[in-house]
RNA sequence: CGAGCAGGCUGCGCGGCCGCGGCGUACCCCGAGUACGACGAGGAAAGUCCGGGCAUCGCAGGGCAGGACGCCUGAUAACGUCAGGUGAAGGCGACUUCAAGGAAAGUGCAACAGAAAUAGACCGCCGCGCGAGCGGCAAGGGUGGAACGGCGAGGUAAGAGCUCACCGACGGGACGGUAACGCCCCGUGCCAUGUAAACCCCGUCCGAUGCAAGGUUGGGCUGUAUUCAUAUGGGUUGCCCGCCCGAGUACAGCCGCGAAUACCGCUUGAGCGUGCCGGUGACGGCACGCGUAGAUAAAUGACCGCGCUCGACAGAACCCGGCUUACAGGCCUGUCUCGAAGU
RNA sequence: GCAGAGAUUUCUGAGUGGUUUAAGGAGCACGAUUGGAAAUCGUGUGACGGGGGUGACUCGUCCGGAGGUUCGAAUCCUCUUCUCUGCG
């Protein structure tokens, strides 16, 4: 299932004005339902050079995709990382995970967490045991 | 073996699984669908410092400004690049570095110090004179970044290219070289410090703007504001001459998928590889082969396994040729250099 | 992406080749004035490093950073870092 990008300046206004916010360490969501499960990912340039701003903006698509097939009703995100000075994966997924449960946006909890979020758990329990 | 010098190559690899970008093929319930397939960032993609292509404007143009470059010859589409030479500086050497034209075309500037800064005599030396002083000199001292060439001998009252040898400078000539220049001979006692990355002179070159260039499609209605309407306006290259123009611009609302949008420009190009030929070389010619990103809120990532030297700098945005800057390492080449040991 | 501008002491800001000029203002400290304050007036005041009974004081370096031209650079040239502005 494909996931569109939000790409014109008036649904960034739009969402930035009549959404709701929702923060975690790192990283900040904003969103409101609509009527297709769209999102976008907002790197300006105080976040570094192009790599670095690339490799941001790979990570949160990741992260947003390996945690959208929970999703119970559709709603347009915008995704902000916390500009730090290392970025991971992991940490990034995790706090979308946490914030789209808080926020109860995803379906029946025994149910609507799949196969891939239980791997990815137990993959971050191994890692912080370790 | 150690220390160097010069040149070149490379920039983690393999497998599994989920996902991304445009392209091709097939299918259908024809939609920014699904499946399969091959392809998908760099040596600097960077800085935007030069040079071109391409595009629009100007193309009846003319002039003035302005800018860039600067030893010579060649290469090239072109260059501020490259190659080969010349000269100077550095290194024992292999080699390296150099914005390397003109200061008798002219103008400006040269603080402080110093007697004096392109001109001259403070201390001094010598002669005359009892002395005050007068005259001669520029060797020595001192100042300075720089003081009418250096050094030795002769000469002299003391000195001075005053004379001579050598070196340097300038002028002329012969020879070698396409040339920069080299080398030799003759002459002139010698004649104006530095700065042109100060103005400038000489030579060569340059129209302006940049893909957010520019082109196609771009509907209708209403309201408001503003510039100008024959010149004191706008456009045309920075300016002047000359030439052209009657409307132009901005904002808000409604219908509308939408206008910072859609499509084109957008990737086959001075292209890459191999071999042969010409050339010291940059490079050129011929033959054969290859098909190689094209996004636009902007495509390469996540996870697992294995190996090792444990992975640096870093992401195409119209396209090429260069320069400059950043960079973990690894590898290769040489009639190359120096040192040590051995033969 | 393309085009352009700038960086000077704690802050703001002149200076655009000459030896002491790193102006001027703000801020800060001290003093005068006041019963006490404000305002006013006067004096002083940059950083870092070295030397000093670590006292008075004195020497050197510094104009975003690194090179170059020049006798001499905040100023001229080249490279570089950062900040800001304009262009649909």
């Amino acid at each position: 299932m494909k996931y569109l990008r939000i790409k014109r300046k008036k649904d960034f206004t739009k969402i930035l004005r009549v959404g709701k916010r929702a923060h975690a360490e790192s990283l900040t969501i904003v969103w409101m339902p609509s009527d297709e499960t769209k999102f976008a990912v907002c790197v300006g340039k105080k976040y570094g050079k192009s790599v670095v701003r690339n490799r941001i903006k790979r990570l949160l698509r990741e992260a947003f995709r390996s945690n959208a097939e929970c999703l119970a009703i559709s709603c347009s995100f915008l995704l902000i990382p916390r500009a730090a000075k290392e970025y991971s994966y992991a940490a990034f997924a995790r706090d979308v995970g946490k914030i789209f449960r808080r926020e109860k946006l995803t379906a029946d909890r025994s149910a609507g967490v799949g196969e891939r979020e239980c791997v990815l758990s137990q993959n971050l329990s191994q890692k912080e045991d370790v």
